[in-house]
RNA sequence: GGUUUCGUGGCCGAGAGGCUUAGGCAACGGUCUGCAAAACCGUCUACAGCGGUUCGAAUCCGCUCGAAACCUCCA
């Protein structure tokens, strides 16, 4: 099995290594999940269609693979000062509901939009607010070995009492030294003793919205916590891979190590695996400055940067013909070039089924199967598996048109492993339009069945004419040798 | 300023010391077709610049120029 030849890129050691899981074959990911004070938008998508196919990959691998991704409806401060100004109780308040209908309209929304894009549900989804004890037990332990200190109903993590006997920076590369240089001057007096220390909790004022009761008086949880307890919770104190978006490497996830690390006298994490950023304009994608574009927006092409509307799948297939670390820019051509290859090569996936075998095959179907594998056992190189069906399209077409001979057995296990690739690793699917709606499908035998007939007769005219309402409705006739099909 | 990356043909985007003509899109020529569309065949040989290492560099090293992410919430 080729299992034991996937190599990922880890972060932590800025090398390719070979994947090797804790326990044979189980898998523990844990991949962090958007905060859901507003709808997510496009960059947040691309970290998770990235890490779905991760998730895909390893299942088709044979791995039992235990998915976390969670959500995060704590609203955590929006600046280092001690304003306590959080996004989701602002939102509350702006939308003039209660912080936690603000996390469900978009927590709802983010599912939706998930399930359009065809990601797989995370094996457990929990919340921030569903974890606080488990958040305190870790705030306390941390307290106990003495990195961290209590200040006004505060407690922060110590970071340079940490770095004298651990090492503060490995994710990130970072040195203390360079960090405390690069730190600005803070607003107002702060409560911490180095500006490079982070809150584990934060103490609530009476105002606050969202809080609880803890140790040390009413307040909520620092944000790097969450992603240590539920992590820990559902996978252990080492677990396998650690996802999440490029601009969580630092300080979140390694601040994430320094708490384990700190608890635990271990680094939590085999495999950190980083997505990287979709940008719009050459700039990230950012909620905060407003260069965004939703979903919404895209599947309907409403909006200014976009000539039409295009279908989830087609997105999807957009950023998989990219390598999942590698900057990608967003731009409505690109965008038009992946969907004449998507449904290029989905149309090549249904003349599959309609392919004449031979005595003898032309073409040697195994070695291009085999390269799909290594395309994907090399860091999930989706690009390069997409260039492999490609080759895989090439003769399907050819075998159609009688250029190439496959064997019985060649036909379908180039069949079965096309459709496995495109449809379980990569997770694209047809146009739901075109599923399951058998009445469409008799209404069109009926329209194409009158225009052959009209065609029969030359009578140009009428059949162009149903050609061309076609279009209108958004249907594409083609004309074939022998018949003709619609897309 | 510091950390981490990156700069590939008209566009998107892989590759990482010597044959990948990567792949997709576009363009051009052809086959097919009532005309289209789609398919198919063919054409299009690039690695920011300047040095260096090497028998050999897009790939390694140095410098220059340019871009991004992070150092504040962020996927």
């Amino acid at each position: 099995m080729s299992r034991n030849k996937l190599t990922i890129y880890n972060t932590l050691s800025s090398k390719k290594e070979i994947f090797t899981p804790i326990y044979e074959d189980f898998v523990g990911m844990y991949v962090c999940g958007p905060t859901v004070y507003s709808n997510v938008h496009l960059g947040n998508c691309r970290t998770f269609i990235s890490f779905d196919m991760v998730y895909r990959y390893l299942l088709h691998l044979g791995y039992k693979v235990r998915y976390i991704r969670n959500i995060t409806d704590v609203g955590h401060i929006t600046t280092d000062t001690n304003d306590e100004v959080d996004r989701i109780g602002e939102q509350a308040k702006l939308e003039k509901m209660e912080p936690m209908e603000i996390a469900q309209k978009y927590t709802v929304y983010f599912h939706q939009i998930m399930e359009q894009f065809n990601n797989l549900s995370p094996s457990i989804e929990p919340t921030a607010t569903g974890h606080i004890i488990e958040q305190i037990e870790w705030i306390k332990e941390i307290l106990n070995n003495g990195f961290a200190y209590e200040i006004n109903g505060s407690v922060y993590f110590d970071v340079l009492k940490f770095n004298d006997s651990y090492n503060y920076g490995i994710l990130s590369g970072r040195k203390i030294e360079d960090l405390l240089s690069g730190t600005r001057d803070l607003d107002g007096q702060d409560e911490k003793r180095n500006p490079l220390d982070f809150a584990l909790w934060k103490n609530a004022s009476p105002e606050h919205i969202m809080k609880w009761s803890s140790p040390w008086g009413m307040g909520f949880p620092g944000w790097h916590l969450e992603c240590t307890a539920m992590s820990s919770k559902y996978l252990g104190n080492e677990f396998d891979i650690h996802g999440g978006g490029m601009d969580l490497k630092f300080p979140h996830h390694e601040c994430e190590i320094a708490q384990s690390t700190s608890a635990n006298g271990k680094t939590p994490v085999q495999y950190w695996m980083h997505a990287n950023m979709l940008t719009l304009n050459g700039k990230k994608m950012s909620k905060s400055t407003g260069n965004t574009l939703n979903p919404d927006e895209l599947f309907s092409g409403k909006n200014q940067l976009l000539d039409k509307a295009f279908q989830p799948m087609v997105v999807r297939f957009f950023m998989l013909q990219a390598h999942y670390s590698s900057i990608l820019d967003f731009t409505s051509e690109a965008l038009q070039a992946s969907e004449k290859g998507f449904n290029k090569l989905m149309e090549a996936i249904k003349t599959i089924n309609l392919l004449p075998f031979s005595e003898k095959s032309s073409v040697d179907v195994k070695s291009l199967v085999d390269k799909f594998f290594s395309a994907m056992n090399d860091d999930f190189n989706t690009p390069i598996l997409i260039a492999h069906l490609f080759d895989a399209v090439k003769i399907i077409n050819s075998v159609k048109d009688g250029k190439e001979f496959l064997t019985q057995n060649d036909l379908l296990f180039l069949k079965e492993n096309v459709e496995c690739f495109v449809y379980n690793v990569l997770g694209l699917k047809t146009n739901q339009d075109e599923q399951n709606n058998n009445k469409l499908n008799e209404v069109m035998d009926l329209i194409i069945d009158l225009r052959k007939k009209a065609r029969d007769s030359k009578d140009w005219p009428l059949s162009d004419f149903i050609r061309d309402r076609l279009v209108q409705v958004g249907i594409t006739i083609k004309d074939n040798k022998e018949s003709t099909s619609w897309i």
